[in-house]
DNA sequence: GACAATTTCGAACAATTGTTTCAAACTAAC
DNA sequence: GTTAGTTTGAAACAATTGTTCGAAATTGTC
């Protein structure tokens, strides 16, 4: 056996197809594309994964159990830090999956594709790795806004866990047009003040919404 | 001449490709399902257009000239509104344009689709639609942060509209995710109640940018 | 009404892309 | 070393999709 070959096809596919799957979304990436970086034949999707969809759903799972442990979305917190200092943390690692291009960033980003185009995936993915986040995203924002677990409440919280979600992303998926809009753009050099920036952003926009909520 | 052959083959065409484009994006939408809806064959489209692009250039010139009279983002403000008021309108004009399902309500998809999923039109969509509704916006959060012209204030108010627009694009691009997340989901109905909260979570954000920038 | 120009129509073409196939190469067990 | 099973490789297939083409239909003009 080639030590070049010491790695297995299936891994190669994975690996390879991460990073195009992340960068160009589902649909857009093709077969040719990732077995052409994997260096292997067309034909080894089809004979590994038994098709493209397959593939997919095996760089979903890969990314899955290794992003939690490369960026924990309670990184560097404990027990007794402020809700504060949770969603900056949160905001931080979030920008990281979506922005880092170390290997392999792709789960954020993947995430990200998601949103934008929906697969078959899409129900596993949210079950797996999106629910969970959300309900953590949650928790923080509940802290933040008082725990009055009442309708009102909840739809509140909810909402500003979409404002938070929604301006994360819109550094991925918009980068060109951001780009286009003021030409220095935002890049991985750029995580730590964009997360103070959102982080911030979203913190008044909470506390906004919370003094809204006690008023009525 | 039929009646309902009263209106020419290229505005039938607009229309269906307008509401196909902005309902799936340049890529996923295809000719033939154009064609289909428009009531035509399947040259028409190069024809008429030279080719799929043309056809799409089209459709973007044709909803950019209609779409300002139809939602301008100064809708009910006068000169002496508050910045508060200008930003809830421009909100409300830009949720108006991504969410409605009237006709044709497609700009602003197209320009949410867009920032998703770049086309080769994305340079001429920046300069006619984009950059001009980006300054407005940038001049109301300039308004409300304060007019001192520095390179830091700049990069801030930048920011700030990136939040704001990334807000109200999660609510379209992410509309698949976000009912899985909460059922109820939201759609046009919900428009005044989201403008309500994107409002008021971007006031509070700006609010706490512009405390930030003073203290330092 | 005749003729030229335009427009429509659907078939056919070409390019892309996911998938299948089958022979060749390789691996592992005996 | 032989053999059975697995993996690789490249070509071929099938489906989709944008585009082209030539005949037919329509329209406008004299």
């Amino acid at each position: 056996m080639n030590i070049s070959e010491i790695d297995d096809t299936k891994k190669k596919l994975i690996e390879a197809a991460g990073e195009i799957f992340a960068q160009k979304g589902f649909k857009f990436a093709t077969v040719r594309d990732i077995c052409k970086k994997a260096g292997t034949h067309v034909g080894s999707v089809n004979y590994h994964f038994r098709d493209k969809e397959g593939l997919y759903e095996a760089v979903l799972q890969y990314s899955h159990i290794s992003v939690l442990e490369k960026y924990p979305p309670n990184l560097g917190i404990t027990n007794n830090s402020t809700p504060e200092e949770k969603l900056k943390a949160f905001i931080h690692s979030f920008l990281l999956r979506i922005l880092d291009e170390g290997v392999p960033a792709w789960h954020g980003k993947l995430m990200a594709q998601e949103f934008a185009n929906t697969t078959n995936a899409v129900h596993k993915l949210i079950e797996k790795s999106i629910k969970p986040l959300h309900i953590y995203l949650a928790s923080i924002v509940r802290e933040l806004i008082g725990h009055e677990k009442n309708c009102k409440n909840e739809t509140a919280v909810f909402l500003c866990t979409i404002s938070i979600v929604g301006q994360c992303i819109q550094y991925f998926k918009g980068k060109e047009i951001i780009e286009a809009l003021c030409p220095r753009g935002f890049s991985t050099k750029d995580v730590k003040m964009l997360t103070e920036q959102i982080t911030l952003f979203s913190l008044g926009g909470i506390e906004n919404i919370k003094k809204e909520l006690i008023k009525n």
